[in-house]
DNA sequence: CCGACTTAGTTGTACAGTGCAACTTACTTA
DNA sequence: TAAGTAAGTTGCACTGTACAACTAAGTCGG
């Protein structure tokens, strides 16, 4: 809530003439490539009086009060400004404020959480945007500002939901088959799942359907599905088969 | 992320000097009394300038660079400040920012989302604020700002986490029942639960520990139990008896 | 042309936790 | 001492998973 400054000592009604923190929306966008879980990061521009120079960071930016609407017009116009790409999936991971984080200056950043299957990512990539594989819920390069810390929280995120809803589901290409999206399911949760008890929960949630077609291989082939339009993710009432 | 402001169509590194919104940080603050779920308001000053004069609100407020280490602290001491009470448990609920939800300019505010005991509640309260009964995720009160809808927002991150975590412990006295917690549970669920199948769940979740006494009433006495110190929320694998 | 190989997809049995309901236990009160 | 009430337990049916073996449908190398 905003009230007036009690903070600043002045009681004056309406008064707004104290220092604001900076505010930046960040966001932290996943895809699946070669069967790995990688997150799309921006080199920091080299220029004098920019913190971190040249290293690797979210892509995000300073709130634009005259263009942005609201903080998630904000995280997609800075996402497709930073790195090219547009994102099926948003949701709010959370805020980082501080008086440290940002060399100039009290700052607090809102951050997004975003994923967008693999194929849509081979387009036009931003010159400066790049591709890093995620090890163990870290990135090799130490990344700009606490950009570690909010990965590293995206990455739990991601895992604690990926065993309870159909988020996968947006990692996916437009038309996959079910040991596809299992894959999927094992690389976020870095472990092996029961093949039918996968295949009875995710065709009984209601969230795919199959199409005419089937994935030729030089095996069986396999019953190729899509998303159901419009859906939501799904929320499952129990967990994959628990960690112990 | 923190970085040159390209918005303003300035590329000079390091340029600050652009129009920042304001930053607030808000407090959805529960309780359980008199058998149903309760918020914490405090009714907004009646100044000249102020925006919803008289109207009740989240307690919460600007950020203020010089006290607040972080976003963290920030809630703890206005939660503080404006209400008197100190919260067991706190966390992120998340953030909403726009040009119009402030009719001082465009503003961005941190919510955090605390549960606590009622019996905490009823030591020094500010004069100006007060608890609300919460009647279908809704306050009877039209809230200041976009506060309503935070505090549906609240409202249902406490339902979903309340059917699969432990965090109706956070609403208990020092010492309680298994049917005073189930009764919690149902309160926020608004659905009755299996006794049995509640009892199984708690026991087995190694959150809460007997003492040496029982509640004593008109009828069988009943085992009191106290949180296991430092134990962390816990996360069911299953929900509660799905709601269809 | 056939058998080895591989992956898709199904089936069967054991098990865990819940839903439902009846039951026992331990106390107060009339 | 019997009725009443809430605490706590027990038993059985049911659902969905764990584990593992099985069948199905294709390629490929001899």
């Amino acid at each position: 809530m905003a009230q007036k400054d009690q903070a600043q000592g002045t009681e004056n009604s309406g008064q707004l003439d104290f220092p604001r923190p900076l505010a930046t929306v960040d966001v932290v966008i996943f895809a699946i490539r070669n069967e790995g879980l990688h997150v799309l990061l921006v080199q920091r521009p080299a220029g004098a009086g920019e913190p971190f120079p040249l290293a690797f960071a979210l892509p995000g930016g300073f709130v634009d009060v005259a263009k942005d609407r609201d903080l998630e017009a904000c995280a997609v116009r800075k996402l497709k400004e930073k790195t090219g790409v547009t994102s099926p999936y948003l949701e709010q991971l959370g805020s980082w404020g501080s008086a440290g984080r940002d060399p100039r200056g009290w700052s607090a950043t809102h951050a997004y959480f975003a994923l967008m299957p693999e194929e849509a990512g081979r387009a036009a990539l931003a010159p400066d945007a790049q591709w890093f594989p995620v090890v163990a819920g870290k990135i090799k390069p130490k990344l700009a500002f606490d950009h570690g810390e909010i990965l590293t929280a995206a990455v739990e995120r991601l895992r604690n939901k990926v065993e309870y809803t159909s988020l996968p589901a947006y990692l996916m290409p437009a038309e996959f088959t079910l040991p596809d999206l299992q894959r999927v399911y094992e690389i976020v949760l870095d472990r092996p799942l029961e093949k039918s008890a996968f295949r009875t929960r995710i065709l009984s949630a209601d969230m795919i359907e199959p199409i005419a077609k089937m994935r030729r291989g030089p095996n069986r082939p396999a019953q190729l599905y899509r998303l159901k339009k419009g859906r939501e993710p799904v929320y499952f009432v129990r967990t994959f088969n628990p960690p112990e």
